[in-house]
DNA sequence: TGTATTTGACCACT
DNA sequence: AGTGGTCAAATACA
C-alpha cells in the first residue's frame, strides 16, 4: 500500500509527463511562447519536487560524485530497503537520520529583547519534537512545514536558543518549501501585468510591515556554511530557451520561490555590511513575514530588488545563490545537449 | 471536533 | 553505547 509521499511522488512524475505532452501540441509556432515556457516551468517545478522527494528519502539522484551528498553517489537504493521496514509492524517508513552535512542553511536570529522565540519566517511550521542536546542548556525544537501531508513539502527546521545568548535562535533550515509553488507558478501564468503584481505586493508590504515591528528590533540573522550546496539545487537546471526577459523572470520568480524563498526563508533579508555574514532585516522586505504564507506571490520586481542587492553578499551563501538569476544573460549554445539526461541529473 | 503541541519511545548513525 | 532525528499517542487548545 502507497503512503502519502508515494503518491504525491507519482503524481508529480505523472503531472510533469502530461505537462510535457502538453507543451509538445504547444511545440507548433502558432502556439503562445508564454504558454509554452509556463508549461515548461510547471514540468520543471514537477520533476523538482520530485527529485526533491526522493533526496529526502533516501534515494540519491545526484549523479556527480561531491563528496557532500547525503549519501554515496553509488548508494542509489530505494527505501524500502530500511531494516525498519523488514519484520516490524510499525508503519513503513524511512527514518534515516541525517547528518550535519545535509544541512542546507543555518540561520541565527536574534530577536533583540523579546524571548518569546524566533521570529515568524513566513511559513507555517509544525513541531514533531523537542530533544535536549548535550553540551546546550536549551532544547532544541525540532519543526516542518505544516503543509507536509497535504502538500508534500518537505522543509523541515530546527530551532535551538544560543547558551551564550538565550535572545539568539538558532535557525538551521533543511529542505526546500514546495508548498507554495502551485500556486506561485499559476499566478505567474495568469498574471502579465508585473506592475499590477507590484502594486499588490507592496501594498502587502505595507500592511505587513507593522506585524513586523511588533517584534521588535535587532532582529539579525546569520547564515552559516553550507556544508553542501548541492542539497539546495539538487538537480539544478537552466532554464531553456531565455528568448524574453519576461521569461526569465517566470524562471527567477519560481526558482526564488522554491528554492531561495524555501531554504533560504529570510533571503529577503537585505545585507547589512560588506563584510559581515550577519544580515539586517530590511523594513522594505519585511512584508513577507507573517503573510508569506503558502498564496502570497512575490512579484518579479520584487525578486529583482533581492536579486540585485549588493555584491557584498557574495561573502555568504545567500549572495551567491542571488547571483544566478543573473542567467537572464546567459546565452545557450544551440547544440546545448538538452537532450543529455545526465545533464538533468 | 479538528488542529497543534508535548513527550516518551524507537531507530539510525557514529 | 551514546547521541540525535523522527514517530505517534496523549494531551492541550481554539
Amino acid at each position: 500500500m502507497m503512503d502519502w509521499e508515494q503518491k504525491t511522488l507519482l503524481n508529480e512524475l505523472t503531472q510533469g509527463r502530461e505537462l510535457t505532452n502538453l507543451l509538445r501540441k504547444h511545440l507548433h509556432p502558432s502556439s503562445s511562447p508564454h504558454t509554452r515556457q509556463a508549461l515548461l516551468e510547471k514540468i520543471l517545478f514537477s520533476y523538482e519536487k520530485a527529485l526533491s522527494m526522493l533526496n529526502c528519502n533516501g534515494f540519491v539522484v545526484e549523479a556527480k560524485p561531491t563528496g557532500n551528498t547525503l549519501e554515496s553517489p553509488a548508494s542509489v537504493i530505494a527505501n524500502n530497503s530500511s531494516p525498519r521496514s523488514e519484520g516490524s509492524d510499525k508503519k513503513d517508513v524511512f527514518k534515516k537520520r541525517k547528518t550535519s552535512s545535509g544541512w542546507t542553511e543555518q540561520i541565527r536570529v536574534c530577536s533583540g529583547t523579546s524571548l518569546e522565540g524566533p521570529l515568524d519566517d513566513g511559513y507555517c511550521w509544525r513541531k514533531y519534537g523537542q530533544k535536549d542536546i548535550l553540551g546546550s542548556n536549551f532544547p532544541r525544537g525540532y519543526y516542518r512545514c505544516t503543509h507536509r501531508h497535504s502538500r508534500g513539502c518537505l522543509a523541515t527546521k530546527q530551532v535551538q536558543r544560543s547558551d551564550q545568548d538565550p535572545s539568539i535562535f538558532e535557525v538551521k533550515y533543511r529542505g526546500r518549501h514546495t508548498c507554495n509553488q502551485a500556486s506561485q507558478l499559476a499566478a505567474v501564468t495568469t498574471k502579465s501585468n508585473h506592475s499590477r503584481q507590484k502594486q499588490q505586493l507592496e501594498e502587502k508590504q505595507k500592511q505587513s510591515q507593522e506585524t513586523f515591528l511588533s517584534y521588535g528590533t535587532g532582529l539579525k540573522v546569520k547564515t552559516e556554511e553550507l556544508d553542501n550546496r548541492e542539497n539546495i539545487f539538487p538537480s539544478f537546471t537552466f532554464p531553456v530557451g531565455s528568448e524574453e526577459v519576461d521569461n526569465t523572470g517566470i524562471f527567477v520568480n519560481s526558482l526564488m520561490e522554491n528554492d531561495i524563498m524555501g531554504n533560504l526563508s529570510p533571503s529577503f533579508l537585505s545585507p547589512a555590511t560588506s563584510e559581515s555574514n550577519y544580515f539586517s532585516v530590511s523594513p522594505c522586505h519585511m512584508g513577507s513575514f507573517g503573510n508569506l504564507g503558502q498564496n502570497v506571490q512575490t512579484s518579479e520586481s520584487d525578486l529583482t530588488e533581492i536579486i540585485s542587492a549588493p555584491t557584498s553578499v557574495t561573502n555568504s551563501p545567500i549572495g551567491e545563490y542571488l547571483d544566478f538569476p543573473s542567467l537572464d544573460k546567459l546565452e545557450f549554445d544551440s547544440s546545448f545537449p538538452f537532450d543529455n539526461p545526465e545533464f538533468f541529473l
